[in-house]
RNA sequence: GGCCCAGUGGCGGAAUCGGCAGACGCAGGGGACUUAAAAUCCCCUUCUCCGAAAGGGGAGUGUGGGUUCGAGUCCCACCUGGGCCACCA
């Protein structure tokens, strides 16, 4: 028999009931401020990183932010913003064309089934989005803006005068007119910077002045230049996947993280963004923005900015330099130097020797005839070896000499001259001087090897006596010994006054040079996939690379029933990217009787994210990426309405940023690709003139990962969680007993939880301020189902409280609230406030739960106190709360109504109770009125008895009185 | 190895600017209601000592020091766990 009260709260009936209204009466689309729209209102933004639609959707993890951001967004609106709370898709890349080939159906329709079924899962949960402006970046109308900025970058230069991006034109013209010439090293300088040099000296082609150039020699020149160019590189290639891969898409076993295939480093010709260019700004515009210290930190790390000099070390002429090989060019190489790069240049008499990358390009030319066998198997053997390989060896250090040997500039020692791979091509110059003495590297392979270690830094405070450096490095700063020259002497100075000086020194010498040096590299852009978007780029006959018009925009995908990558064993097989096997009519394009063959590569799937949050401005915008009018609305503060806060809480975590999207919410995972990538971008765009802030995202916030038990069995081998037995604290799965470890939530620790499931037993109410409740948004933290309970109690008492489940009634009634009711109201809707502000929801629920324990025991509500619950309950669980909205009698959605104020006036009390300590020990507790002066306070605290007792016999030293707070007396 | 973050009851966590440690929830214990169970409601619940109780004492926020009238909070060193980078000259 089923007695259950006949009106109990009936989660389900409720929120499919308002999910429907909220679809059907389009309630939370959100207008742009074009035409007669309501300007008055603040704007705020807030963003989720959009999810990538994968075919086995979201399990409970992936929700916690966007219903965090689901929580702002209501919030705000209820604050009286215009708030822009858009959902999207990052649906390219290669997962789905992995899918896609397994299972023998085209990309675009397992990507539409999987968006279809996320955005089920999306609105399920109640998420306050304007579904009006979903996009998705493999939506023909969105990739072809992608394109669009892609001809952005390619026809743009980055002025190093000017410190930012121009088109490319103007550059064509300065070179025409002379009025800009190409430097020595290939920089563009202006004819007054060059000091009068005139084109000729500065054209590096063929030292021919720009107009003797050939069309293709001015176009390969430009190609130096623009932001977007072709280039060979070392890349990762997988020859069983049949494409380049990005570093992260590479394991740390050198294997491709899908399908676990060999990964090779070989060079390749392959679109490259200049973003090098950028990495000055790209640091320093991070102070601008409200970001987590720590994800700041880690874009500063990647970018990997140090400050040292460029040092140039003679080759020792004392001996015969190996004659080319047959076929090779008959370089002479008198005049050849070494540049080394160095943040120690004050450890320059400390150099014993030099060491060159294997990949080198002197390494042939100066290696001697006795040594050349041992070179070119050390070099073989280096390129055979993974970098992964080489890390696995940790310290140990391997290399070979040359047999060559180069001057030290500032003794004129002759040192000899090795190659080892832990130089790395890719940083500095490929080349180093090595100071064993100062630095653990050089230190470890002048052990290996036997060569000098010769100290010229003593730790500060040492007297200038010997430092043991036989078994490691002094690598801090110090004072200089044994440093000096006829010209200069270095002995004596501390580090940063010997840096500065000996460059100097190399600088008046014409041999070295300042220098700021960075580790981040140009960005690898081209994938040899099908699922991405195609290159608005053309191939000429004789070789030149032409834009596709803007006004040809979108370059289409082409239809292909086989979109596979083609894939080898050989590593040395040269890549065929699918698009290779497009259909003539759309691989070759004819323009002015010229054949033309398309650009085969498609974008990496970083491309569609670093402007999504442009486009959902303006989304079915055909005209341009975005209206400049509705970006300027948009991602900028409006100066109005900075934000609805209360009094005395400076430090809002969600005040108005000062530009950019206003609240930007995803996991640390992203915290330096695509944030790099995107502010990247954004910063072209606003060079160019096309948006008009610096930076994308004002504030970010890293939620932090949900974690959940998973269990291995004893081979180590994960089973689903969801069918463990627990028995005593232990746990078995088919009768084995098992281990339990806690990690991240998903697919390959099989212990996955779906938020469908919790929604259908709970609610989504219920599943919402669970995830809320579990403690704060950034930290990651254990799930636990069997915790939810209490959050559903929570929902249930609220129900009751409002409507008497035997009969249906309404418990509200017309009576005023009763001060004692009304100062906790007024007190509960301060702390909610400041909570939400903080986006602290953890603890706005439990003051909200503290709240309605409170309320248990009233008979009725008074129509004050429930109007003031809901509201506060809007944004968290706004299902229930629309339906008692509702019940309440209102027609109109709780969405939009003002966020309740609190009265601080009724939230003075008469007295107060303060806690009494004798020397720092609590003592007693005194009930004090609220203005009492020190005196009255302080007399009150001495005759508790108990305060009394422990002050008995002692003498009174001092009295510390914080008012409003405790009184401490301090007696001995 | 470098940089960053975190350690608080049986568990998740609270304490926002240096001022009553453990809010709120789970689990646990006791009680009410019920034929019973579920649900619901009430009470207890950091450890420990004295006390029949009221109450009171001591210890206590990873460890050891320091600053302060007062430290979970600030400083120094260390331990443990997590994250990112990792031969970047």
């Amino acid at each position: 028999m089923n007695d259950a009260p006949q009106y109990r709260y009936d989660f389900q009936a409720i929120e499919s009931k308002w999910q429907n209204h909220w679809r059907e009466h389009r309630t939370f689309a959100c207008a742009n401020p074009t035409g007669n729209a309501d300007q008055t209102k603040p704007k705020f933004y807030v963003l989720d990183m959009f999810p990538y639609p994968s075919g086995v959707g979201l399990h409970v993890g992936h929700p916690l932010g966007y219903i965090a951001t689901d929580i702002v967004a209501r919030y705000k609106r209820m604050t009286g913003h215009n708030v822009l709370h858009p959902m999207g898709f990052d649906a390219f890349g290669l997962p789905a064309e992995q899918f896609a080939v397994e299972h023998g159906v085209h990309p675009a329709v397992t990507t539409q089934k999987n968006i279809d079924n996320m955005k089920r899962q999306l609105q399920l949960l109640g998420l306050s989005y304007d579904w009006d402006r979903e996009i998705s970046t493999t939506d023909v109308d969105y990739y072809r803006w992608t394109q669009w900025i892609f001809l952005q970058l390619f026809n743009s230069y980055f002025d190093p005068v000017g410190k930012k991006a121009a088109p490319i034109s103007e550059l064509m013209k300065q070179l025409e007119s002379g009025e800009r010439v190409v430097g020595p090293d290939g920089e563009l300088m202006s004819v007054a910077a060059s000091g009068g040099m005139d084109a000729i000296s500065g054209t590096p082609v063929g030292g021919r002045k720009w107009y003797e150039l050939t069309p293709a020699q001015q176009s390969q020149l430009l190609g130096e230049y623009r932001l977007a160019y072709l280039a060979e590189v070392p890349v990762n290639w997988c020859p069983a996947l049949g494409t380049v891969l990005a570093n992260e898409e590479v394991t740390n076993e050198g294997r491709s993280e899908r399908g676990n295939h060999p990964v090779f480093k070989r060079p390749l010709k392959q679109w490259m963004l200049r973003i090098t260019a950028y990495a000055e700004r790209l640091i320093a515009d991070l102070d601008r923005v409200d970001w987590p210290e720590s994800t700041k930190q880690m874009q500063r790390n990647w970018i990997g900015r140090s400050e040292g000099a460029r040092v140039d070390f003679a080759l020792w002429r004392g001996q015969l330099i190996a004659p080319a090989a047959p076929g090779e060019d008959d370089e002479t190489i008198d005049d050849e130097t070494i540049t080394v790069f160095t943040t120690r240049p004050d450890t320059l008499f400390g150099a014993t020797y030099m060491v060159l990358a294997p990949e080198h390009e002197l390494v042939r030319d100066i290696t001697t005839p006795e040594q050349r066998s041992a070179v070119e198997t050390y070099i073989a053997q280096a390129a055979a070896r993974s970098d992964v390989d080489r890390q696995a060896d940790g310290k140990t250090k391997t290399g070979v000499f040359t047999g060559a040997y180069a001057i030290n500039p500032v003794n004129d020692q002759k040192i000899p001259i090795w190659i080892a791979d832990y130089v790395l091509m890719g940083y500095g110059t490929g080349a180093i001087m090595a100071v064993p003495a100062h630095d653990e590297r050089d230190h470890a392979f002048a052990q290996t090897f036997g060569l000098p270690i010769v100290q010229v830094i003593t730790p500060p405070g040492a007297d200038g006596g010997p430092h043991d450096l036989s078994h490691t490095a002094y690598t801090d700063a110090g004072v200089n010994v044994n440093s000096h020259n006829d010209e200069i002497s270095l002995d004596g100075l501390p580090t940063p006054e010997a840096k500065n000086k000996i460059t100097r020194w190399l600088e008046e010498k014409g041999i070295g040079k300042g220098q700021v040096q960075y580790k981040l590299r140009d960005w690898l852009f081209s994938r040899q996939r099908y699922w991405g978007e195609p290159f608005p780029i053309l191939h000429g006959p004789n070789g030149e690379i032409v834009a596709v018009e803007e006004s040809e925009l979108p370059v289409k995908l082409p239809e292909m029933a086989d979109f596979r990558p083609e894939a080898s064993n050989d590593p040395d097989a040269p890549p065929r990217p699918p698009l290779g096997r497009a259909p003539g009519s759309w691989r070759i394009v004819e323009k002015d009787g010229v054949k033309y063959e398309r650009e085969l590569n498609t974008m990496p799937q970083w491309a569609g994210s670093c402007w999504y949050y442009l486009r959902f401005c303006d989304p079915r915008n055909n005209e341009a990426f975005v209206d400049a009018d509705v970006e300027r609305y948009w991602m900028n503060p409006t100066g109005r309405g900075q934000l609805i806060a209360p009094a005395g809480n400076p430090q809002s975590a969600i005040a108005q940023s000062p530009m950019g999207v206003d609240l930007y919410v995803g996991g640390v995972e992203h915290a330096v690709l695509h944030l790099l990538y995107a502010r990247f971008w954004h910063k072209v765009l606003f060079d160019l003139g096309h948006v008009s802030g610096a930076e994308p995202f004002g504030r970010l916030f890293n939620q932090g990962y949900i974690q959940a038990a998973a269990y291995t069995d004893a081979r180590g081998m994960y089973v689903p969680a969801d069918k463990i037995e627990e028995r005593d604290q232990k746990f078995f799965f088919e009768g084995n007993q098992v281990n339990r470890e806690f990690g991240k939530m998903g697919k390959s620790l099989k212990n996955a939880i779906s938020p469908d499931d919790m929604c259908k037993e709970y609610g989504a109410d219920t599943l919402r301020l669970y995830e809320m409740y579990m403690g704060p948004l950034d930290q990651s933290k254990p799930w636990n189902t069997r915790d939810i309970i209490g959050i559903h109690r929570f929902l249930q008492r609220i129900w009751r409280n409002f409507v008497n489940d035997q009969t249906g009634e309404l418990r509200v009634s017309d009576a005023p609230a009763d001060e004692a009711q009304s100062r906790l109201m007024h007190k509960t809707i301060a702390a909610v406030t400041d909570d939400m502000e903080r986006l602290s929801f953890n603890t706005a629920i439990a003051e909200l739960i503290k709240w309605n324990n409170e309320l248990v025991s009233l008979e009725k509500l008074p129509r004050e106190v429930a109007e003031t619950m809901v509201k506060l309950l809007g944004p968290l669980a706004p299902h229930l709360a629309e339906e008692l909205w509702a019940r309440l009698g209102r027609t109109d959605s709780v969405a939009y109504q003002p966020w309740p104020a609190a009265d601080l006036r009724k939230l003075v009390e008469d007295t107060i109770e303060l806690p009494v300590q004798v020397t720092g020990k609590l003592r007693g507790r005194i009930t004090v009125p609220v203005d009492a002066d020190e005196e009255r306070i302080v007399a009150a605290a001495k005759q508790d008895a108990n305060v009394a007792a422990h002050l008995e016999g002692r003498t009174i030293r001092k009295v510390i009185v914080v008012k409003g707070k405790m009184v401490n007396i301090v007696a001995s």
